[in-house]
DNA sequence: AATTTTTATGCAAGCGCTTACATTTTAGAT
DNA sequence: ATCTAAAATGTAAGCGCTTGCATAAAAATT
């Protein structure tokens, strides 16, 4: 029914306001390129017909866009969230907007939505972590289109980074739960398999163990799905071993929280019998009971630096380089001494 | 550097298979009306070049993008995120994709990503709740983008809609609430200003009430944001009035879980002195302690239809009608039989 | 084998915008 | 008042794709 009625287009401004399509295109776009007196004529028309460029057309014409793509492993927990909430803020300040995509943690549907972005005219594209198909950052290259990879930090990757150091975080960390006595340690993570941030956070762990003496070997380990039940699952698999671990490390708060939940359910003390540490410190740390210790990661700053970042890659402004964003251990009633060692 | 290596186009593909570009064109787009034999030629082409459509220049001739729009209050709760993993993921599976922003709770926000979205060529949106000013729904006419609202389900608005009952899924919980003999009940909920579902839940409580016997005017209420600090401080509040309520009814799982943590941290026992209930029936609802009577409403389903509606509006194949979703209550530990009365 | 119908492909006209270049107007200098 | 430089505006050529219509090829019918 409506849909035949016609949205108004450049000319119709254009004649409305009695000016060339130029014209009304430089008043749009570079307002001081016009004199006062026919930039009012033209904007009345605009306001007045109630024009709102094509997108398409502007894309094909100017081959830019102002969007920038993000793709993210999940959008289920809020691990992500508040960066992005940020990295949004600062973009729509800037005068562009964010595409969000979530790739469910699955390579081939984060390529596909890499592709799907880019071909829907992303200036420039946000991904989490370094590692993917080096394809990937050649069709990136191809296409002219900037990444900037972020939630991860370190050297040794040819692409710029906004993020922390995800290995000497979760050295921290270990080293922490060590100080308090403990020698029987587990540890839960989320699957390492095409995963950096994963595999650096495990790396910190070996390597503070190695420090205290210890054999990185020995560690019971376990990786598992990022949600709370398999958090909760694999705590569950853990206390049945002989003799039990003392602390168990979770890669994450989520999967922290689950260990957490079933420790409750199983009658077992934490931190009393077990510690339980996790790792980004979101909100649900602090929540749950006991409150959880964690690693705590400044998502809003992380996000901020990573729109300016990306904004700058994207408008070539000056040289662009990778930035580090400092975590800080958060100790709370999760983590105890050791029992009975 | 690489921003002027020329990415292919339909032409470069035509020529390398010997065709038209026209055929290239239908091979990608309607396959059965091109020969096999060509098709297969002309496929090789695309591959062999990495060919991808040029967004903007379809946009243009064909005036649908198979593009969704969605426009959630917030992303930084998990509130909105699992029904639209589902919606998001049943587009996919039908070709469509999905373009996400959020609006931090404020209309003008919104109205902007609309006006975004609609630009960027979506063919539909979906927005949360009915209420908006009414020149948005007349542009969306306007512009030809037909609108499903979610979260929630009523009759009264012209709207297509997929989801609850607000105000009977609140009614039902509240009498829940009153079977425990509680008669001094708190609330407190988000902003209900230019938020429908809110003001709903509330009459959903004021009903039931009424009911009982009871003037919903004695109520006592608070609106607050939707965090889980404010839902601790508005706890905090309530629980220094005299007598103290017996029951807090919250308008969702964030305020009840900020209830439940400064209840904690006052050393008030749930349930023994004070009852808590919330809504959503987040995952969080499972995690805290005691675990939190909820109102459970099935994210995934929601999504899915809403995702089915929504296309089905968009490619207009047959009539179309609202849908609704049924809640259930989630009765769990937070919520005890009124103390001393 | 000739004719008609059906199917496959090509041709070319836009879609609405930006921008290099050409032209006109205005301001400044003489 | 005249000429020159600078500023404002207009002209028109694409950008890469889809699709109605025309044409050519193949299949079906007589």
């Amino acid at each position: 029914m409506d849909k035949d009625r016609q949205v108004p287009t450049l000319n119709d401004v254009a004649r409305a306001a009695g000016v060339s399509t130029a014209t009304v295109s430089r008043c749009l776009n570079s307002p001081d390129r016009v004199v006062k007196d026919t930039r009012e004529r033209v904007l009345k028309a605009v306001q007045a017909l109630g024009y709102t460029p094509n997108f398409g057309a502007q894309m094909m014409a100017a081959k830019r866009t102002r969007t920038i793509g993000a793709i993210v492993p999940t959008l289920e927990n809020a691990i992500f969230a508040r960066g992005l909430q940020a990295f949004q803020e600062e973009l729509h300040r800037r005068g562009y907007t964010l595409l969000m995509a979530s790739s469910a943690y699955a390579p081939e549907i984060e390529a596909e939505q890499i592709r799907t972005l880019v071909a829907r005219g992303a200036d420039g594209l946000l991904l989490i972590g370094h590692e993917r198909d080096p394809q990937i950052y050649e069709y990136l290259q191809t296409q002219g289109v900037p990444v900037l990879v972020a939630w991860t930090y370190g050297t040794g990757n040819p692409q710029t980074c906004v993020g922390f150091d995800n290995r000497a975080a979760m050295e921290a960390m270990t080293q922490e739960v060590l100080s308090h006595g403990h020698r029987r340690i587990a540890v839960i993570s989320g699957r390492s398999a095409g995963n950096d941030r994963v595999k650096l956070r495990l790396k910190g762990i070996a390597a503070a163990v190695a420090v205290a003496g210890l054999d990185p070997q020995q560690l019971q380990q376990i990786e598992t799905d990022y949600d709370v039940d398999s958090g909760a699952d694999a705590f569950d698999q853990l206390m049945r071993s002989s003799p039990r671990p003392t602390a168990v490390i979770c890669g994450n708060d989520v999967l922290a929280v689950g260990a957490l939940r079933r420790a409750k359910e199983l009658g077992i003390a934490v931190p009393e019998e077990v510690s339980i540490t996790g790792f980004d410190d979101m909100e649900l740390a602090r929540i749950v009971s006991p409150t959880l210790t964690s690693v705590h990661v400044p998502h809003h700053e992380m996000g901020l630096k990573a729109a300016e970042t990306l904004i700058a890659m994207v408008e070539k402004t000056g040289g662009v380089e990778s930035r580090e964003i400092g975590t800080k251990l958060a100790i709370r009633a999760s983590l105890g001494p050791a029992q009975g060692s």
